[in-house]
Formats: structure tokens, sequence, C-alpha cells
DNA sequence: ATGAAAGCGCTAACAA
DNA sequence: TTGTTAGCGCTTTCAT
């Protein structure tokens, strides 16, 4: 029977076969990339396939083989900036392979997290995971996914130790950076906004801050501390907390962008001049950081590509079952980046 | 054979049938809510589905039926709040029918665009599409697709005319209150920043803008009106136009937040104060809209309600073959939006 | 109202 | 190196 309307018929693996004149085992193992075929053959097929602008039926494939073809993007809350970039990269990682990207998005407290997570993956036919900060340190979650056989890839954890494999920034390293580079322009009162607590890079960024005073020979001061959640009312609550202060800093690092831009908003409330009495910084380049006045100071992590890298690997290890145990991490390059935020002060 | 780790084994339809003492066809019937299926006997396969945690393979089911479950949502270039939460929404429909969001990023000018359109379409099993503007405005694209078969609906389109399903807010209305409100602060001279000529919020923003200023009684003066690309840097330039002339206007109304954005940034630099001396307004209600100083004054779209709504209505097409030319849009109220950038004037 | 049988397009196992 | 035969889990068609 016909379809009411016959949309656009696919081309099914038979008439490529036939075409080349070759049973449609061979197309299948031309068209997985099998060793055990011909170059001819394989030519064949190949010419065949273009001509007839094959596409193997996803569904099809998955049902057979029982693998999966997707990647699931696995995230709880994030910055929109951050979701858009790593989702870019991800996205051009399937496309190359011929993968879909799935988003699944998640409440990391949650009790039923691990359970979501092995329905998600058992309904899809066993999809790759891509676990983003936080989940990327839910140790338990880890561990009971991998005992399941799932496939997944961290990013941002702060355990590189798990066998999986993961991208990451020295986070640790950046802020330090940062924090030198504050110091190196006479700033000797510093104040810190952490990030929040269950994300893994606040911890680092805050040990980079500390090194750097360290090494430098200020002292640390306690009273500079503030906790942060990465949100703007968050930054908003610490800047007013630190600025309200008779000895307040002259500086303000905090552990994202959108924290910084509420130190901001309340230095213009309290008409604190940034940058002559004022310096701020934050972390993560993401756009608000340019549309601050004035602009953030910030380290910028290259996330679009790590999320095409991370998921690649995702990919490579869905395909081979490739030993995983070996399979390591990759640490990307940051960028101190200097804006208006930080500039000429004490003038 | 045994897989190599079991990862999680699928509950399948015939165990559902054998549990509840039916046919894999009848339990099939109730998992596809078919009404010919006797109301004890759909109590009783649904009570064994949910036991067992049974959930259709929907790879099977395409496979089957020839039929996605799938929903695309196709976009060039959003904002990233908006691609946020216009994801939440649309993720948030498909959980609830099972169906899963897919991503197709692509270029509204590209001249493959209906063909890349159409493989999408292909390769997996005619899924619905989503499109968002600008590509709800091309209207040839839109054509072919409908003439091909393929489901889908729009968003914001410009030409409602169409027959095809579509969410939308009246930016025209919006502006226009927008407008008003400025006008009622007592401006007299506002500029005006209009949005990508390439997308159909712009004109009618556009329309809005000069509606109010003839229903108030204020002259036009097209040497207020810039042309914008709803970027933080085309925001930039114009607001750099506006502002360096010596009759500047005393309020500019941009046709987004990124663009308002871009004016408060020049409005810093050239040392002029908002809102004491000079009103901004934008448009969307992004999260970049509060992390100005002062905060924009701005219109509020309900875009994951929309994304929701639409969303909702192209699964409804896709499952019955209900005749869609009969399906219309829906408007959904906006928000005006006050902050501080339009704050006492002239003082 | 329900069931039996025949595929959907592909890959897995086994032959050749 | 290549082909043959069974399915994968579901929906369809056609009986009953």
């Amino acid at each position: 029977m016909l379809r009411k309307k016959p949309t656009t018929r696919p081309v099914t693996i038979d008439e490529v076969a036939s075409h080349a004149g070759v049973s449609i085992k061979t197309v299948s193992r031309v068209m997985n990339r099998e060793a055990a075929v011909r170059d001819s053959t394989r030519q064949r097929v190949l010419a065949a396939a273009k001509e007839l602008n094959y596409k193997p039926n996803p569904a099809a494939r998955s049902l057979a083989s029982n693998r999966s073809y997707f990647v699931a993007m696995v995230y709880d809350n994030p910055s929109a900036s951050y979701l858009l970039d790593f989702q870019s990269g991800a996205l051009e990682a399937c496309r190359e392979r011929g993968y879909s990207l799935l988003l699944q998005p998640c409440d990391y407290q949650s009790p039923q997290l691990l359970e979501e997570l092995v329905t998600l993956v058992t309904e899809r036919g066993n999809p790759g995971l891509v676990l983003t900060p936080p989940l990327s340190d839910l140790s338990d979650v880890v561990e009971q996914l991998d005992k399941l056989g799932v496939k997944f890839v961290r990013v941002a954890p702060v355990d590189p130790e798990h066998p999986s494999p993961y991208v990451a920034v020295d986070d640790r390293a950046a802020a330090y950076d940062l924090t030198r580079y504050l110091i190196d322009m006479g700033h000797k009162r510093i104040g810190f906004i952490k990030g929040h607590p269950h994300h893994g890079a606040s911890q680092a960024r805050f040990e980079g801050y500390r090194g750097a005073l360290r090494d430098r020979g200020l002292s640390f001061d306690k009273t500079l501390i503030v906790q942060g959640f990465f949100s703007f009312d968050s930054g908003e609550q610490c800047g007013r907390t630190l600025l309200a202060r008779k000895d307040r800093p002259t500086a303000i690092f905090a552990s994202n962008d959108e924290m910084a831009a509420g130190v901001l908003h309340i230095a213009h409330e309290l008409q604190i001049d940034v940058p002559s009495t004022l310096s701020v910084a934050g972390f993560d380049d993401t756009p608000v950081s340019r549309y601050t006045w004035p602009s953030l100071t910030t380290i910028r992590q290259p996330v679009e590509a790590m999320a095409k890298s991370v998921v690649g690997t995702l990919i490579a290890v869905m395909r081979d079952e490739r030993k995983k145990d070996q399979s390591k991490g990759t640490l990307f390059p940051y960028e101190l980046v200097i804006r208006g935020s930080t500039g000429p002060f004490g003038r």
C-alpha cells in the first residue's frame, strides 16, 4: 500500500546492493568500515551509495545491532552560553560520525538520578553519555554506570583517576594566573567569591587563588572569602558583603562571570567606580562578560572544542569495544582575557 | 549469545503480552491508544506494562511503522538564552509524549537548506520539524516542505496565513506598548534600532514603534532610525551613531536586549548617564537585561511555554493524520518589564 | 474485540 | 573475500 504522502522515499540497502552487484551484507560491511572487503568492491559500493544518496536507516541499524547511534548530553542547569557552546561542539562531533545528540536535563541531587539515566540508556539502546559538571563528580553514579557497562565520558571532573575519558581545563592554574595578574597590578586585598560547593571547579579555582597569594607573599585573609553559587544573585549578595565593609578589598575575583556581573551591579549601586577604585574579574568568558560595564577580565575556556573532542572520544569508545580503562583525559589550554574591569587602578 | 555486558535488558512486548495473558497485538493496541480494546483488557495490559516497567523500543517502533518519534528543532544562530528556554519547553513537551528532540543548526541563507532538511527528514524517518525564526519565514522552503508532506510548525512567523500551526507573540503590540510607555515618561525624541532585516519580528516591532508615535501625535524622524542586526556589536555601532549627534535622542528603543546592552556600553563610554539623561529599552527579557547597569526595561515573552505548546501541537499533528489545514496559531501574552534603564529622567 | 503472520531495513552468525 | 539465513521488537494486514 502506498503511504498517504510519499514524503521522501529512503533508499534501502538492497537497492545499493543490486546497483553495485553485490550482496547486502557486503554493502553493510562497507558502510560499517569493516576490514574484510576487497578494495575494488568497496569502491564500487561507495560509488553506488553515493549515486543513490543512500543513508542507512538508523532505526533498522540499532534494532538489528542493538547498538545506539545516540550520544546523550546529561546536564543540570548550566549557563545558557555554556550549553550553547557545548552543544555546538557536541553536535559537530556527532554529525561527523553520523550520530545524533540527545538532551537529558536532570537534577543532580535527585535520588532517582541513576534510575533516570538507566531508563534513558535502556530505552535508547545504550547511548553514550556525556556527564557535564557537576554530574561528572557524582562518584557513586559514575561507578554504578561503569558497573552496568554504560559508556560515558566526563567533562571537567575533579577526580581524573576514574577510568573514563574526560576533558578539562586546569582550573587551578587559570585561577592562579588571574590572581597573580591582579596582585601584579598592585592589589593587596583581593576578595574571592567561591563557586557552587558541589562543583569540582570551585575548589580548584579557590586553590589557584590561594596559591598565588602564597607565592607572592600576600597574607590570606579568610574574611575576604565568601561563598557564592555561580548565580548572578549570589554574586550580588557576595558583592554586597564584601563591599559594605569599611576595609573593603580593592579587587574581587568571582569564580564565574555571572557572579562577577553581580558584583559590578552592586558596585554601581554603591557608586564604587570600577576600575579606578575596584577591580573585578570573572571566569568563563561568557558573552555576559563583554556586555557589562566595564567589560570583565576573565578566563576563556575552549568549551566548544572540548565538547567536540570529548564526544569524539565517546563515539570511538562506543564503536570499538575499546579498552576504556586505558583511555585518559585531555587538558585544554585556557586563556587570560583582560578587559576594562581590571583597568588602571588607583586614580 | 550473551552480550559483552548486559547493560540493562529492556523488557519486550512479548513479556508484557504473556504477563497480561493477551497477544502482542493487543499490547501494541494499548500502547498506541487505539480504540478497539475492551476496557478491562486495557487495564490488565497497562498494569502488566507498569509492573514490568515496559518501554516500547523506539527503534523497532519507527522501523515497523515508518513513523518518527523525533521532533527536530531547526535553528540558525539564536541567542543562547532563547535556545535554552526554547529547548526546555520543547523537551518538556517531548518527554510527556515519549518523543525525543533532535537539534538541527543550519544556515538560513544556504542554498542547500531545503536539501539538508529533506535529508534529515528522510534519514530520521520523517520527524516533525520546528522552524524557529528566521526560518519560519522562508516561504519557499515552507511551501516545499509542505508539498513533500513534511510535518512542521512555525515559531513567530510573519505570515500566519500559511496553513501550519504556529506560536507567536504580538510583536507589534508589544513594541507599541513599550514605545507608548517611553512617550508617557516625557520622551519626545526616541531613537529606534531595528532588528535583523531578515527576521519577521523586526518589521513588526518597528511598526509598533511608529504606531505609538503616531497615536501620541509625535512626529516621525527617520534620522532616529538605525539598522541593527540583533547583535551586541551592532547595538554598539547603532548606539554610537545615535548618541554622537548633537541633537541626540533622549531615549533609545533597541529591538532586542543584546543591542540595548550595546547601547548602554556606548553610553558609558561617552559618559552619558542612564537613566538621568538617556533612557534605554530592549526586547526579549534575556538574562542579560538584568546584568547590565542599569538593568534594562524590556518585553518578556514566555518562550518556554510557547515552545512547549507548539511542540505539543506538532506531536499531535504527527500522531493523527490530523487535518493540518485547519490548524491555527496561538498568540501568547507578552509582558512589559520595567527596570532601571528607563528610570527617572531629566534630573 | 482479538490474534496470527508477515514484514520494516539492517546486522549477526555461520557458510561457502 | 563474499553470501545466506535468521532474527532485532514492533506495527501492519488480514483473519476470526
